[in-house]
DNA sequence: CGCACCATGTAAGCAGTTACATGATTCG
DNA sequence: CGAATCATGTAACTGCTTACATGGTGCG
């Protein structure tokens, strides 16, 4: 599924500018797609001459001007086809992971380090998780069962790296006053 | 991190082949990075090209000729730079959550067989790494904390679709009944 | 006055995927 | 004999990232 698919879904939810649409990828689908406006703001022109959105300016007092993007019937048409044929990906990739398997070529130090910046990086993804759900843009089934998928899977990977840490930094020490 | 790295990580483990570099990838490094032969291939060239790796041509017996590559100093010193400046990210993008995240816009049977479908998926990955365990490529401190916190992540993703999976299909059927 | 936020876009470049192209051997 | 595995590569394409370009408003 590609960032203009995504685009629709957002849609889906409301009318929105690209701006805004950026704000959803950047806080409640940062958990599972990120995308930037370098890709946003050409898919919403692309889509706009599909006739998947409309398109109008909106004048704002004390604001620049915005364009704010409707799903057309046929955008919504294309949307529900894309949800209906998609296979299930789940793609990770992962320099954190990287970093641990080869641990042994770098300082316990390093590692420890490494180890505490994804701990962290996981604590504000969980913080954005429970803003999010105080104040859903949508509550709707999906999106309750999707902040609960992440924040299981989450919470496993911080509560692995709480429990094991010492052991990999352990048997680091120990493979260092060998050599 | 880009496939050129990630190669030169393989080599630092012990000599290889393209073919057999990209086994690896597909197994032992599969819940973390993917890459195919388009990028192993002209990635192993360009590392020869810059002297982080040496090739040799091996004859085989009943087998195609295959191309050794051996990682050399320099080799070694850019893959310990690489690991001592790179940021821990973690990218996920995942079409599985972005059809959970829309399943009011799916059929509950449907949404049925995504989340069947993503089980069988943990599965297989959870089958994988057991399967590696049991004949570890290196059985270093980093590989083991690496495969564990792959299984926890994975069996806790697994073990939250079981829990879950009623409440978001009730709450689908409730809605299809209402529309 | 400077930073952060609102707001929209373009263009170049790169990394990686997909498909193509080839061919030997082994096993059922 | 066909399928799977071993084995290497190229070329076109796509999709995304990064950097560039611009400019108004609000706040401390």
């Amino acid at each position: 599924m590609d960032v203009k698919t995504l685009c629709l879904g957002v849609l889906s939810m409301g009318e929105a500018s690209g701006y805004e649409i950026r704000k959803v990828f950047e806080e409640a689908f940062s958990h599972f797609y990120v995308a930037g406006f370098g890709s946003i703001y050409p898919a919403l022109a692309a889509l706009a001459e599909e006739g998947h959105v409309s398109c109008s300016d909106v004048e704002q007092a004390r604001r620049p001007a915005k364009k704010v993007y409707r799903i057309t019937p046929s955008g919504q048409a294309c949307f529900r086809q894309a949800l209906a044929s998609a296979y299930p990906h789940h793609r990770i990739r992962s320099d954190f992971m990287v970093l641990t398997v080869f641990a042994h070529l770098q300082t316990p130090e390093r590692v420890s380090e490494v180890l505490e910046q994804r701990v962290a990086e996981i604590d504000q993804q969980l913080a954005r998780i429970d803003k999010e759900r105080a104040a859903p843009m949508a509550n709707s089934p999906g999106v309750e069962f999707t902040a609960g998928y992440a924040r299981c899977v989450l919470e496993a990977g911080r509560e692995y790296i709480r429990r094991h840490r010492h052991e990999l930094l352990q048997a680091l020490c120990a493979q260092e006053v060998k050599s």
